[in-house]
DNA sequence: CATATCTGATAGCGTAACTATCAGAGTTGG
DNA sequence: CCAACTCTGATAGTTACGCTATCAGATATG
């Protein structure tokens, strides 16, 4: 396993993904070129295995388009701040929203239910939660205060748990890409256990052996 | 704006949508005819218009395919059982997981994490979580079971949430598309709160005023 | 009655993410 | 040494998706 020098066809096979694939990566520079021993002949090492391993968690699990991989990717290699670092995956992990089609009153109601955070107006989750509650209350769903403010809750202790972790990393390339793995695979993670904690809970106050009509 | 009749031109300027992304959804059986008043002209009523806001709401907010929007707006219309209801919004959400891809210790070490839960073993969430407990050590980061328990009392916290809310209504047709819309754009409204608490949260402990290095 | 608008049907477009093919150079087992 | 295999970058093609443009004929309107 270690330290193993290797060409196309064992980088290919030892990741699971297809030689054109992973020339398509190079061409995106999502993946840095192998070490050149001839013209057309060239070595890669365990980096490249594991960041083609990082290339596909970015992608097929947390569903980045290859755009969003390579600002990610790119953020991870640099030397910027961490904060920078930070924003950078979350305006890549979804569109941004267009801040002109948030209204107001949208915004007001998604600001008090984040009190005393310091949050900027540009705020790429800030928008969209806004966004969600112009949303839910158009399609006629409008007392949902508190279905907001638990939601509210629920991630303000998420993100103290990413937070912890990325306290728990000295390395500042260890940091990085805590903030952007976590950051783009924690939405997963959370939306996995949520249905799986919805199932649950349905299940004990809709209990239904038969078909029932509840 | 109560029960208006109106005919495509009116029911597209009042969706925002142009008349023939209208008649696309149409086709795809998103929306159903207009009624028909000739062989060849049709009105529309509020029912239409609040369909085109829940389509774009699924679509562009909630991030689902028009082959999944269909499927979830089949089960809303259909008399199914809640559960079941459930069942399809939380498969169309994203797409299914492989359960031969996940490996056994990683479920385990999801299903540890929902201690007494009452889930089945292919519950889509609980083959999502695992995949990305197994992605996150397979890049490396191995010694975050505190990050991924932590998650574990978030989802919690909002599936307690989104059960409360169901409970609140009366009517079936309510009951399912809250189903529906709560399951689309929960995973939303809480990736956005997330990254507003991370940006409140990481400014409280890397203060950073000029340009820093951690 | 002239112009505008409606209808369903069909075909085309733009983006994204691969995937297939190619020609030429390098490697390898007998 | 040589035939068979494999590597390289470059380019073109494919598939899926979500619209979008156009058409011909019927209907509505001032």
């Amino acid at each position: 396993m270690a330290e193993a020098d290797m060409k196309m066809a064992e980088l290919s096979s030892r990741s699971g993904m297809a030689v054109a694939t992973i020339k398509f990566y190079q061409r995106q520079n999502l993946l840095p070129p192998g070490r050149r021993t001839g013209p057309n002949q060239a070595l890669y090492g365990d980096a490249h295995l594991g960041r083609i391993r990082l290339i596909v968690a970015l992608t097929e699990v947390g569903g980045l388009t290859v755009a969003a991989a390579r600002r990610v990717l790119e953020a991870i290699d640099s030397e910027l701040p961490l904060p920078e670092t930070f924003e950078i995956a979350q305006h890549s992990v979804s569109e941004a929203v267009d801040p002109t089609a948030v209204p107001a009153d949208a915004l007001a109601h998604v600001d008090a239910l984040m009190p005393g955070w310091h949050v900027s107006d540009d705020n790429p989750g800030r928008l969209a939660a806004a966004q969600v509650f112009d949303t839910f209350t158009g399609i006629g769903q409008v007392d949902a205060a508190g279905w907001f403010r638990r939601y509210a809750e629920a991630a303000f202790l998420a993100a103290e748990a990413d937070i912890d972790e990325l306290d728990a990393r000295i390395e500042r390339a260890a940091k990085a890409e805590i903030v952007v793995v976590g950051t783009v695979l924690g939405d997963r993670l959370f939306s996995g256990l949520r249905r799986a904690a919805q199932e649950h809970l349905s299940s004990l106050r809709y209990p239904a052996p038969p078909a029932s009509e509840l």
